[in-house]
DNA sequence: CATAATCCCTCTAGTGACTAGAGCTTCAAG
DNA sequence: CTTGAAGCTCTAGTCACTAGAGGGATTATG
């Protein structure tokens, strides 16, 4: 049994983020030890990775409850999970794309070395979307 | 001068987020109808403009307040735009870093052509790191 | 066994950048 | 002069946490 402390520092999740994934219902309410605190088993340290590394992956709560549900059932058909996480790649691609007009743009505008503001390309380019190369 | 739908027509930019930018304080209160509706000038379009696109480009509310600032004096050095710039692309780059890593496990994991959630790659990987090949 | 240090509890509120809705007033066209 | 669109303020909700107050529980040491 753990503490949420210790299933903190093993998992590297935050203890008021614990037990904010359980007021969301990602997490079952664990068992209390006689002065109400929480205690964790293994099985709940094995869930609380699974959601942190989901996470790290920018899976959404929301994404990650269908996951978990998913793998609860392990006889359903994978087609589920592999369309959140199909979704989800294409939200990232979408975002480096943008991303990356923006370095572009950015690149550009922060080469400018004028002495003052009034020459700077900074705000010009900021004043002016039609001094820019790239839409965005 | 224009009606807040006007400005928010001519901008882009939706008529509850234009309050709240005058809120923010990052558009100064314009002057009202006798019936106690905005009223904005040429010059008001201007600045919501840059705001705008400052936006688009991804600065933050705190960085574009510091950016207009520096854009009423012209005669300041450029320096310091320069350098809101410089540190707002390096964020950006590093933001693109992050979901390139992610975009390569994603591809990867999504490979999955299970029958059944027992093999799920997507679901395999999210409960195990040890499987995923970049760190994350 | 007493005490001190650390840990944990709940609850509320704040973050950033909006967005949505209720309930009202004003404006412009016909 | 009426009517419908557009505007007003105010409050609360979004997402995924994070911070702090004010208390109780557990554990290590003397």
């Amino acid at each position: 049994m753990f503490s949420i402390g210790e299933l903190s520092k093993r998992t590297g999740v935050k203890i008021p983020t614990i037990r904010y994934y359980e007021q969301m219902g990602l997490i079952e309410p664990p068992q209390r030890s006689e002065g109400n605190q929480r205690r964790y088993t293994r099985d709940g340290l094995r869930r609380l990775s699974f959601i942190r590394h989901s996470r790290d992956l920018g899976f959404t709560i929301e994404d990650i409850k269908g996951l978990l549900e998913l793998s609860q059932h392990p006889e359903k058909p994978c087609r589920d999970a592999h369309e959140i996480a199909v979704q989800h790649l294409k939200d990232v691609q979408s975002r480096i794309g943008k991303l990356r007009r923006l370095e572009r743009e950015l690149k550009r505008i922060s080469n400018c070395d004028a002495g003052h503001i009034a020459d700077c390309a900074v705000i010009e380019t900021l004043a002016d979307h039609s001094l820019c190369e790239t839409e965005h």
